[in-house]
DNA sequence: CCAGCTAATTGTTATATTGCAATATATAAT
DNA sequence: ATTATATATTGCAATATAACAATTAGCTGG
């Protein structure tokens, strides 16, 4: 009750989820197009860019590491961070396989 | 707190990480390919592979429902579920364009 | 060593989500 | 109308998440 049975769904279900999860949040999606725009990606430019605190910006970008969607890197007194093209790619190429099948099978409803 | 600010951020990335957060449980992802898998699509049929009462399963269906993901028919007792491609194909343009563009700036760290 | 800066962690509170049992609703068949 | 079947909704308990203030940790430069 209220936490999500992980265990009873395959590794490739909970792995697949995960990153979505991290992605279903308008502050990281916020996060990630901001790397993307951006030369600089250090966290301080990002706290700026976003209406959060410091620290939720930080948990945030904790997260999105986790799940493997940005990489940091320490830069001296600051961090630069930036996407993780190999995640990047294993959605694309994810969402990609659910269309071809979608598009092959021609059931609809 | 707990709430996220979704005022504070603008509709684009509320209306993508919507999306996003619809597939980010692992019983969600189960269910939507289970939909592209099997030649039926009733909802019956998902509640006996999933490892997740009637009630929860019927949750997650509205869920993805809500966010566009998969859409519903009746047919006469029963209720056929797909995969609504329009929204698949709109998540699959989106990473699209992330990849470009992180493919087009050459920063990495 | 100490001051100053940047980012992470901790503690706390409020809200959201997950899951199920029980119940309600809706359609079909008899 | 009654029964049977399929799905949705409600109410509740447990857990997770989001947000921030306060604090801590880690560097760098004097």
């Amino acid at each position: 009750m209220g936490a999500t049975k992980s265990s009873e769904f395959s590794d490739h279900h909970n792995q697949i989820s995960e990153k979505f999860k991290a992605l279903g949040h308008p502050a990281r999606v916020a996060i990630v197009e901001y790397l993307l725009r951006s030369e600089s990606c250090i966290c301080g430019d990002i706290v700026n860019e976003l209406p959060l605190a410091q620290p939720t910006v930080s948990r945030h970008l904790k997260e999105l590491k986790e799940a493997g969607i940005i990489k940091g890197n320490v830069e001296g007194t600051s961090i630069c961070y930036c996407l993780n093209e190999e995640t990047v790619s294993e959605l694309l190429s994810y969402m990609i396989g659910l269309l071809k099948q979608l598009q092959s099978s021609n059931r609809s409803c």
